[in-house]
DNA sequence: CTTGATGCAAAGGATTTGCACAAAT
DNA sequence: ATTTGTGCAAATCCTTTGCATCAAG
């Protein structure tokens, strides 16, 4: 059984992109943690490795082509996660108007919701839904007390 | 019986915000046309008037803070559109990967499904959700043919 | 009058790009 | 060998800010 760095280098071996240390660097980045990081904080965690700014860069913008992380914008900030292998595959992202932390909600009674949403849309419109975010803004439960 | 605008006005009034001829102009791009501008597309709408860039980002700022207009980013862009009496106060933002297009959707059946979403999150996990935005991508219908 | 707003140009921050060199296939 | 990727620094793009001046309340 391939483990999902495998699985992510054949995909990428497919589409003519060289796997270098670099790349592997940073995709194990997202691949370990499954968080969200804002390319700075990327590039804070490979520069020890001689990694320039500009590659990750580069490598984020090349994993975001190919689904493999996904980008949310919250405020002037991007991020990006995780999304190919991610168990969360359909989730909320949750931002605390006080406090800034952002939560990732993923209770698959919502999931059904969200599924029917997209069906809906894809009817009603006649579109193909590929992808879908939402984000929530609000007071979270820490900040509420 | 109040206009919008007036309805504005009164809202902004009551926090020290000075009605310029400035920031009248800028909020009428918003009623005007119930759509999404970048700030560079408001002030080609504007600049004829004398009125700076500068200005322009200024208002946008002081509109979204009051919620009368809200944010949204797609990709790298980042829009605003009416939000305060928007009859779509709840709706689905759905971009075309091929033609690009922004499109719009607010059907009621949809709206409560989000309401239900947004009980659901609410109850879930203790938090008070104040807005939120749904954004989906995929192919539109006229470029599905 | 007094305070807050404007326009301009300069500054700032995030992201992208050109190029000579290095590494992957 | 060829092609593609890398690091660095410079360039670019969007947004914010300082400041002298102007206008709203």
């Amino acid at each position: 059984m391939k483990s999902k760095m495998q699985m992510i280098e054949s995909i990428l071996k497919g589409k003519n992109i060289k796997l270098t240390k670099q790349r592997k660097a940073i995709m194990e980045i997202f691949l370990n943690y499954d968080e969200h990081f804002k390319p700075e904080e990327v590039y804070d965690l490979v520069r020890n490795q001689g990694i320039g700014l500009a590659t990750v860069y580069r490598t984020i913008e090349i994993l975001k082509i190919h689904d493999i992380i996904e980008e949310i914008t919250i405020g002037k900030d991007r991020y990006y996660e995780l999304k190919l292998f991610s168990e969360k595959a359909l989730h909320i992202h949750f931002t605390c108007k006080k406090c800034n932390r952002i939560y990732d909600y993923d209770k698959t009674e919502m999931v059904l919701d969200l599924i029917r949403l997209r069906n809906f849309v894809e009817k009603e419109y006649h579109v193909d839904v590929e992808d879908m975010k939402i984000m929530m803004k609000g007071i979270c439960e820490k900040c509420r007390r």
